[in-house]
DNA sequence: CATGAATGAGTTTTCATTCAT
DNA sequence: CATGAATGAAAACTCATTCAT
């Protein structure tokens, strides 16, 4: 599973395979669990490579946050098409975020458990990605309101908790997800569609909403 | 901070210091940072009792975390009249539950972060604890189901994954709950009951659901 | 020539061990070069005990120093009969001296080359012991020209001078002195009273030299 | 600070460069704690490069220390005229001598503290400049007492630790004359004359400072 | 029972040094 | 020539764990 042992490869090139690494084992072992010897040994190179390249275990581990928060985000954000009514974005939203878990788990160990359990440096890093994914999700919800002629000014006091509900409830189904093959993550993001907009809808409205294409 | 040195205790009491002291430094510095010094030191005992009581750090902190688990359990239990109805009973719950997190900050610490952080021997001692809330859970909204005299098996399919939101949700909003001072605590109840049980109830019926007592 | 190991001694001693061995290291090696392997393996004991009693490679340089600087600033004093006249003070003080340094070479090496090399928290512990003895030394010409009936007054600009050059003197020689064996401590002592005292003396009787040209 | 990165030097003035670089560097952290890539840094090439032409570390360093050694010795030689009286010859030698250690400071840490504490291929190299220049101060001595139409062979025995005595007073002073501005300089060569010549006038007009008790 | 004394094994980190291009 | 890429070896420091008393 370690890279193949090629010599002389450009840098950019070899920090991309030690964050791979590294996001791999500090997914696995935990960031304190992790030996840099390990990381090294998975990435292929000798741990002074990782020093020069990367500086500090703490260093790597944030660089590793960020790498993965990002590409968490865009995943996301790759997977909505703005121009489509907000449940439908939710629902694609959704999707997209389980898919993105469920390939990637070590990377979603890493953001989920690994970097909220280990001080303020690595918190700070994930706490944004969340606060951008709930103002996402905020907004979706504000706008479906909208949508549905209701005053938003009404709600206003609840859509933060809801917003934060729906998030931390999708965490939560993100690793249920995982256990069982892709089918779940469809069925994951089906089950807090209802959930969720079934629920807000009634608060605004009354009808639940189904997912399209059967 | 410490407890006060007295000497000969009968090893029952011991253990419960040593076992507060664990709580309390593996909750603030996370299992691995912890060290069995500055545990011993908290409590007020030598390093080698410690040991002698507790066998290892791995054991300790399985310790702690049994009974934590068992101490939250028994607090969402303790805040439930299981002769009233399902919906009382989960706002009562959620209440007693995020009323105990807020309480025991340390200890949910361990079980909501550590204990799920550090691979399986741990994490599955928590899985337990949180399947048999989940259960409890199912089982709140199928009986819930039966009195809106819904058929419940036209739901179970959708039930698990309900259930597992909704405890995943709570999960995620105890951190956010926690945050501000105890008005919040209700709050969060409030937010949580109005996006399940609303959407619950949409599913089945279609009537939004009110805390008692406002 | 490491430490007999014998287990289980009391920590005031295995200090003390410890302190002999890092002089010895510290001396030979440097402060730099020397390990704390190395020293813990001369003192007989794991490296972990030494890091337990003494902290760090800081402190434990440091201790070094501070001992070794009492213990040569006492040897000194206890050489010296306070009472008798002021050039035997010096001539019995300098043969301290100088038997001190060349019965312990490495604790000299610490004191004279690696303290000073290793810049200020170290060089400031034995600049306060070398201002010690500039001050006793400087006394000692002071009351030399109350006694020879000179008007001390016009002396006083030099006196710092002379003093600090005097001391200069005697560590540059300890390390010459330390070459040969026992005799030539009696024989620098010798040569540098001659060197000084008859210096004074002719200072004194007012036969300075001066500069040409201005 | 470093040198502009002019490319194609002549290999000898890149090896001035380097050894710039390397005495500034040595001087300020020390033997050990100067690192090849600090050195290299500073120096304007690459390390591979410093290695193509100084070898390594040792060599490096010894390279520093023959280097200044000779600058010193030769900046002596140059403040002193050898048809002058034996006392001017070494008042200007004195002068020489602290201004080239005030306008050198690297060069004379390098030599005074670094090359004595790092052991003997590079102690032995400092003690062959310090004997030359004991040797000249001893030639001195050895001129003045025949100047003084006094038996030399009588002195003999007590010039060569006279010599060693007023080298290693100059070497104290030097770092006490740096402290201060420039004036210090000149302030310190007449104490230092005024110590050493009166002791040595003192000696061969046979008033020499005799032990107590034989 | 209780504890001061002690350590094996492992951690992160740094550095002098060398190739392949 | 010149350099970016790469590493073997070792250093300081920590920790869970155990005896001897």
């Amino acid at each position: 599973m370690g890279a193949v042992k090629t010599k002389r490869m450009p840098r950019a090139v070899r920090e991309q395979q030690m964050l791979d690494a590294a996001v791999e084992t500090f997914g696995r072992r935990g960031y304190m669990a992790a030996s840099m010897d390990e990381i090294a040994e998975l990435a292929g190179v000798s741990k002074p490579l990782v020093y020069l390249y990367l500086n500090s275990k703490e260093d790597l581990f944030t660089a590793c946050i960020r790498r993965e928060a990002k590409a968490l985000v865009e995943a996301v954000r790759n997977g909505v098409r703005t121009d489509l009514p907000a449940d439908r974005q939710l629902w694609d939203g959704l999707r997209a975020f389980f898919a993105h878990t469920a390939e990637h788990p070590h990377a979603w160990a890493v953001l989920h458990l690994q970097a909220r359990t280990h001080g303020e440096p690595f918190a700070a890093e994930v706490a944004a990605m969340r606060e951008e994914i709930v103002a996402f999700v905020t907004q979706l919800i504000v706008v479906a309101a909208r949508e549905a002629h209701r005053d938003p000014d009404l709600l206003e006091r609840e859509v933060a908790g809801l917003a934060e509900a729906l998030v931390g409830a999708a965490e939560s189904l993100a690793a249920w997800a995982n256990t069982a093959d892709g089918t779940t993550a469809r069925q994951a993001a089906a089950t807090l569609m209802n959930f969720a907009w079934a629920g807000l809808g009634n608060l605004m409205e009354g009808r639940p909403w189904t997912p399209p294409e059967a």
